[in-house]
DNA sequence: TCCAAAACTTTACGCGCGTAAAGAAATATG
DNA sequence: CATATTTCTTTACGCGCGTAAAGTTTTGGA
């Protein structure tokens, strides 16, 4: 960084004593040179301090090196935070991020990635928002340019999925929960926001069936991504009533949870699985927050890190294969049960 | 969107009658052309899909129409919150927001910066980590682009700074709780991570003595961004002595709370302002959790709405001043007290 | 109606880099 | 050491758009 600076590659070209499309060449693929000229340049580029004007290379490459990030509700810790582990795998891998929320909103999904359609990235990791997404312009969208799914699934749509494996996650909590009390009904939203909302729900009953109990499902009214909201507002309802057929109450997910225990709390209704407690509640995804919460949320954790890695390595494949796979792998992680004192 | 696709603006040209520099006016700033003429574009634009590529237009214009935003957390649903209601101020003044997060770290915070500067944004919103940022290197930015901070202050750095006024929302809440009960301790880490940690202390520490009280201030050991684990570990300490010198705590901030609540529940220790409780504990934000902790968290909000506005409306005016103002204007919301069952 | 000002068209160049082609130099192979 | 192969340099063009300059048309006010 001693030298002047440097207005561009052809500048670069002369003070290094490298021809610029040699140069070109390293800054596209830093392999693609002879080592010891890799090494001559970056001697260089210790010297002065030049990089690529990063407009004039995007506008010239087919592909650039950008990887959007979509996902529904950056508000939303347990996005934020695979998020984040999906950004430092693609940035591992010499890409550059590209993060957007959609904040709930099916409009704002297409908008996300109409607005990344301008940037030409070379490929998307896409968390959609589910049944409320637009479908059709999804698939749209990744007819143009290779996109993996996580999170949630879209049947059909995208090279790939990445997620839970909710069958498994469901039924170890299911397991824990008939083995050590009462078996759980099943607290829900009555038309979820998230598709894997509907994956758990088959789940539990088919979880419960298999243990020979009758499923029972609390399904709330409400639309959006306020779930502690909804769990507070049908959790004071469910519990002012009393006429729960069961002690233990099984959330589709730990927000819901989170405003179900403080509904509970409210109430006066311990929570807990403690000598003189009169409900269990257990949630799904291992929140953030679901460690704070009183009592601690007994839950099951999804494996984010594995679905980051997974996600991003399986859309990296797809872009350096430069062609459309011809068959759409889904990989599922499973859960892993963590015991806390609410259930 | 009935004709064929167009591949760039001299096509564009051509089928929709215009002069392609009038078209690169019009795309630049729409009210920059004839009334009429407007109409004609935005007629032909319904026909025919097109859109400038914005690498191209990026290259050569001296100045791009994007606004990086820098927050120090993301998974923190506040600074996500506030985050998006920034992006939304932006959208709508027809830049484009370019959002990252520094996941508590000050060389990611330089590293985001170092990013920003090769997409030469038109001017940044950065809320800095605070204390454990790179000073110096901030400054340096600060020179090349225009830059407003936002939430957290830095001395004498950036084109302006818009943030909360912790003297006013902090002396709102002592007072409250003077009025209501015991005078508060202060609940906070030894070295905070935020800087507006220091203006809070001592907003305390006057608001006490205003009051003719003498301050006490709890302080935890801890670093970094996980403030409900570091609130827990403490609150436990705090709780299993038993030896406060009073039975109100206010804490630094609610995320610092919503741990010490949870401390609080598991020993077993009655919270709040009904009969029967030992301890009121408040808060400090209005963080989106703290309606759900149990209690529900009594607490001060900060306008985060306004703050976004007012930022993205300070910035904008230093872009379009095209220069740097002569003076460093601060502006300072007032916070509001939100009254739950805590304290 | 006339005329100056405003807005437009035409023409042309430049931005910084990707990349193709042909020849020169450096390596690898026997 | 001679030759084949790889890697480099030189040269040249193109990407899509910003923008300046000069000439032409449109507009609006008296």
């Amino acid at each position: 960084m001693t030298g002047p600076k440097i207005r561009n590659m052809e500048e670069f070209a002369s003070v290094s004593g490298i021809s610029r499309p040699t140069l070109s060449k390293f800054f596209n693929d830093p392999n693609s040179v002879r080592a010891s000229t890799r090494t001559r340049i970056e001697a260089a580029l210790e010297q002065y301090d030049y990089q690529p004007n990063l407009y004039a290379v995007n506008q010239n490459r087919r592909l650039t090196k950008n990887i959007g990030v979509v996902v529904p509700y950056l508000a939303d810790p347990f996005f934020a935070k695979i998020a984040r582990t999906i950004e430092e795998q693609i940035i591992d891998t010499g890409y550059r991020p590209v993060l957007l929320g959609s904040h709930g909103s099916p409009e704002m999904e297409i908008a996300n990635l109409e607005n990344l359609r301008s940037i030409k990235p070379a490929g998307v990791l896409l968390a959609p928002l589910g049944r409320a997404s637009d479908h059709a312009k999804i698939e749209t969208f990744c007819r143009d340019v290779p996109t993996v799914m996580f999170d949630a699934n879209i049947d059909m749509i995208g090279e790939a999925f990445v997620g839970s494996n909710n069958e498994q996650s469901i039924g170890l909590i299911v397991d824990y929960l008939c083995r050590t009390g009462e078996p759980p009904c099943f607290f829900e939203m009555k038309s979820p926001t998230n598709p894997n909302a509907f994956k758990r729900r088959s789940a539990y009953i088919s979880a419960m069936e298999k243990l020979g109990h009758s499923p029972n499902l609390i399904q709330t009214e409400g639309e959006g991504w306020e779930f502690e909201e909804i769990g507070f507002r049908e959790g004071m309802r469910v519990v002012r009533d009393r006429n729960l057929p069961t002690n233990t109450i099984l959330c589709s997910n730990d927000r819901l949870a989170i405003g179900l225990l403080s509904a509970a709390f409210e109430a006066g209704l311990r929570v807990g699985i403690e000598e003189g407690c009169e409900l269990r509640v257990a949630g799904h995804d291992d929140h953030p927050f679901s460690r704070y919460t009183c009592p601690s949320l007994t839950t099951v954790s999804q494996n984010y890190e594995a679905i980051a890695r997974k996600s991003a390595a399986v859309l990296l494949e797809c872009i350096e294969a430069e062609e459309a796979a011809d068959s759409r792998q889904e990989t599922l992680f499973d859960g892993r049960l963590i015991m806390r004192s609410s259930a």
